[in-house]
DNA sequence: CTGTTAGCGCATTCAT
DNA sequence: ATGAATGCGCTAACAG
């Protein structure tokens, strides 16, 4: 309601030196009222106390940061944000209250500039100052020898020297082709991730374990490049879906990918499931959204997030712990899968 | 690959410091060869850019806005990272790429410190230095004479003295009572949300206006507090769905409260929208995964977020530009409601 | 108990 | 074209 009396006129921000100045004492004595330090007098503190509170004084975290080394601050690294890292930061989010810890998410991709180092800058800009660990989502370099402790979720190099929390994209790209399977589908094709990462990798690793376990073959031509990538998935979709021999299912490499295998197939007129069953893989919020509701490999998103949290407070803590963790996938079978067609079209 | 050669060896960052001595220069000349500002031999910009790439130096986020103004950075404050923050968060996310400008996303509600001014707290740490701007997500103050231009989405207290952006509450109630009229309910009940709120209190206003509208009366025993959470609404719609002449609909005020509501009636055995329509607020993703898929007055999140950022910039640029921006909310029907039943249980 | 003196890493005059 | 000096807001040693 009032408004900060005595502050300075031209500056809109209240700093440590206009509480001193209003308080009549110096600098560091507001200082050590302020990160309750002893060597005070009760009267003084009560003073000090009271020219911050009707300044509204908030030590600033940048100027604080850039003094003492810890910050009470964790940052969550991220390219951007979109669905999965926001899910992850809600796991990172409920995870964190309580610990006495706050949240800064910071995404650092500049647009244009594609350079996949974004991570390198992101943590070499926060870092030594601003958080006091980190947490980094989707990183395709090691981030090795950095400053403060980092975990990687989902890296996409695969778990290097730092820690590092997944879930078992292979074992979960098997759960999906035995599912197929199990509906009787023999021509099963495969929407590949981007072929740098880690997790595509291990993805289509599972989907050919799991299609020779089966007694079947791969067929190459059914395995193609979606790029993780809604439109690319369309696109490439339509050839598939097009060409001779159309398979009866598509185990998508993650969610998009598979959006864009329902919209083409509604656009060539087929029935999903009826024609054509489609898995995809992450279980993002929206992929329940979609028509029919997809069924999919759910990675354990908001427990990746808490689980990362737990690992980074305990390195904080000076405790090595375990470099490693690996969650299990769920199959999220919904309506988008059935019974392969009596007769496959030809 | 290769390790920084000639970095400090005790630090872990590289500082502008380091990057000078190794290039045999001074700080200033490093600090203009990367702001690119002239004054430099081009053969001194070519040696101290090498040592910048070997060294892999960052500027510091900190200390280059302690020390100047503009940092390039707009940043996001909510109180936690839940579902509609996020969902905003993706709009403002992808509204900003593009723009040169980075995010900078801070959860800054310490749990068990639940003082309403987080808002503040927050904005007073990292304004005057780490941000040129915020974007403030349901602020329960006022943030007036800020220090840097700030937009508020979904203000807790109505559009104030600061620029705002927020959908049509009321409006959108109206929808949602309109809807269930149209199915032939006529004891429609509503669970409000935190009465201190001013959306609460305008969908609310909507919820009788509509009622009013149909030529019904509100029947105050139908109107009762879900303080916008699924619990406390799930205790309260027993006691109503158990009670004498109970509502054959029910208007939640978001869509926790309607997933409580739905939860609660799944226990009590009565079919949905057989026995009881329900109807939400807001269309967080997770609304379409319920069971039945909630219907749902849809707010625009994205574009929430996405027209904040537009309106930032703007003050950014120094155009004041328009103060409050309210946007059209969407009835967005699901599965969740029906035709009133044809005898009404009494 | 309090104030003075140093920096933290960087950008900006102003000299040279 | 380059470097020495200064200060941003704050905290950690010390000195008084």
């Amino acid at each position: 309601m009032e408004t900060a009396v005595g502050a300075r006129p031209g500056s809109g921000r209240v700093t440590i030196a206009d509480v001193a100045r209003v308080a009549g004492v110096s600098i560091p004595t507001v200082s050590k009222v302020i990160n309750q330090r002893d060597g005070v007098a009760p009267a003084t503190i009560v003073r000090v106390q009271e020219v911050v509170d009707q300044l509204g004084y908030e030590t600033s975290l940048v100027a604080r940061s850039l003094r003492s080394s810890r910050t009470g601050v964790v940052g969550i690294l991220v390219p951007e944000f979109e669905p999965f890292s926001t899910e992850l930061l809600r796991g990172i989010s409920s995870a964190t209250t309580g610990t006495g810890y706050e949240l800064l998410a910071y995404a650092g991709l500049v647009t244009g500039t594609d350079q996949p180092g974004w991570e390198r800058r992101s943590l070499s800009r926060l870092s030594g100052t601003l958080i006091d660990g980190a947490i980094v989502v989707t990183p395709t370099t090691a981030l090795s020898s950095s400053p403060i402790p980092v975990v990687a979720i989902d890296p996409h190099t695969g778990p290097e020297g730092h820690a590092t929390i997944d879930s078992d994209n292979e074992a979960g790209a098997v759960q999906a082709v035995e599912h197929l399977v199990a509906l009787g589908h023999t021509r099963i094709a495969h929407l590949r991730g981007r072929p740098d990462l880690a997790s595509a990798q291990l993805r289509e690793a599972g989907y050919r374990r799991a299609v020779a376990a089966a007694g079947l073959t791969v067929d190459e031509a059914l395995v193609r490049d979606g790029g993780y990538q809604e439109d690319q998935s369309a696109a490439v979709a339509r050839d598939l879906l097009t060409g001779p021999d159309r398979p009866s299912a598509v185990f998508a490499a993650n969610d998009s990918s598979a959006v864009g295998v329902l919209r083409t197939a509604a656009e060539l007129g087929l029935g999903v499931p009826s024609d054509l069953s489609v898995v995809g893989f992450d279980d993002v919020p929206q992929a329940s959204m979609t028509t029919p509701p997809l069924t999919t490999v759910a990675q354990p998103l908001t427990e990746l997030g808490s689980r990362a949290v737990e690992m980074l407070l305990r390195m904080l803590r000076g405790d090595p712990g375990s470099a490693h963790v690996r969650l299990a996938t769920t199959l999220r079978v919904r309506q988008s899968t059935g019974p392969a067609p009596a007769v496959v079209p030809r």
